[in-house]
DNA sequence: ATTTATACTGTATATATATTCAGTAAAATT
DNA sequence: AATTTTACTGAATATATATACAGTATAAAT
């Protein structure tokens, strides 16, 4: 497929953040909006380029009219992958990063947002092994029973979580392994995200 | 989730469909046309009724403003099971479904119309093994290489498809089996689909 | 018994949207 | 050196689209 510019792919990526976004295409002034031109037209020469190159096809007459053509919508994009190390890990600063994986965008549609490689065997019952890829997702809204990555000050581990009151246990899948008990409101306590 | 009435489904799945095949929501006129509604009214209140009930939002001006809501798009479905057995089946004739198992769509948006339950060893060299699953594409359009559902007259195997000219090669998995060598034109030959 | 929800047709309209035309300018290609 | 591609602004417009309003009729809920 032919190579796009640095602004084509600029107008690719907005397409696709919006249609994430709000689940449908974005108008000429929406991508205009988004990236900034003052004109419509900026967005429709862009589109048609897009269109020529391969990368999207266009339904005339239709508003919101863009379809992501089969090779752009599945087009592998890269996903970091962090080690779960004792120290402060895991952050998507780059240090971190043990490298970047290329995946089908189409196979892992559940959103994440890295995936964690897991050192120590803590949860072996529920079937994740030393080494083994866990797809986690940012956010601190977890509910009772998910896997979570939990930050205790520069400590980071993968539990099962279970909340009551102002009460948190951290439940780790393996009877050689410990149960954690904190309080909600511990400085240094932080949910850090949950396998997806 | 408040239940929704049979033409509310209706509309619901016509989204859906909708999406799936051009990228983008419809148009309350899409809806009319693909549902034989003779007013874009018809639409537009089954469009409120189903954002009412939470399994759309609109984004009010928007021309093709619905989106699905994560419950929605999540939903899960059902994708039928099918023994391999050696008379006859895959089909998805009702006699042949093993059950029906829950999946969610997000997981597997690479499309697939059934699973079939691998009985035998002769692919397990490719890491297919007794009583596994494989997501099968009910499709005659098979590259060398891609591990086809074969039919010849009521026997159903699983094997590497070879085509050269005319003369179809049948290659398992796993020394033990032998290699199947047939003409493309053989009466009661037929590829049934493709693993995915 | 009255209200509310469902399930439409039919008409009308403001506006959201695609799309064309006329330019300008720099960079890349031939 | 001439042409094409890229990358826009700015204005104009036909039409695609959402959406409101006025009805009709049946079923379900209160």
């Amino acid at each position: 497929m032919k190579e796009l510019t640095i602004q084509q792919k600029k107008v690719l990526q907005c397409i696709k953040f919006y249609i994430k976004k709000t689940g449908f295409p974005p108008t000429r002034a929406d991508i205009c909006r988004e990236l900034g031109f003052k004109s419509p037209n900026a967005a429709e020469s862009h589109l048609r380029a897009l269109e020529k190159k391969g990368y999207i096809t266009i339904e005339n007459g239709a508003s919101r009219g863009i379809n992501l053509t089969e090779n752009t919508a599945e087009k592998s994009q890269t996903i970091p992958v962090i080690g779960l190390v004792a120290a402060g890990s895991p952050t998507l600063a780059d240090e971190n990063i043990e490298k970047h994986i290329p995946y089908q965008e189409s196979l892992f549609l559940s959103d994440f947002d890295y995936f964690l490689r897991v050192k120590g065997l803590s949860m072996k019952d529920a079937g994740i092994m030393e080494d083994d890829l866990v797809a986690i997702k940012k956010t601190s809204e977890v509910r009772n029973g998910d896997i979570v990555v939990a930050r205790i000050d520069d400590e980071v581990t993968l539990k099962y979580f279970q909340s009551s009151g102002n009460q948190i246990k951290l439940i780790p899948a393996n009877d050689d392994f410990d149960e954690i008990y904190i309080n909600k409101e511990t400085e240094g306590f932080f949910i850090e995200g949950k396998s997806v």
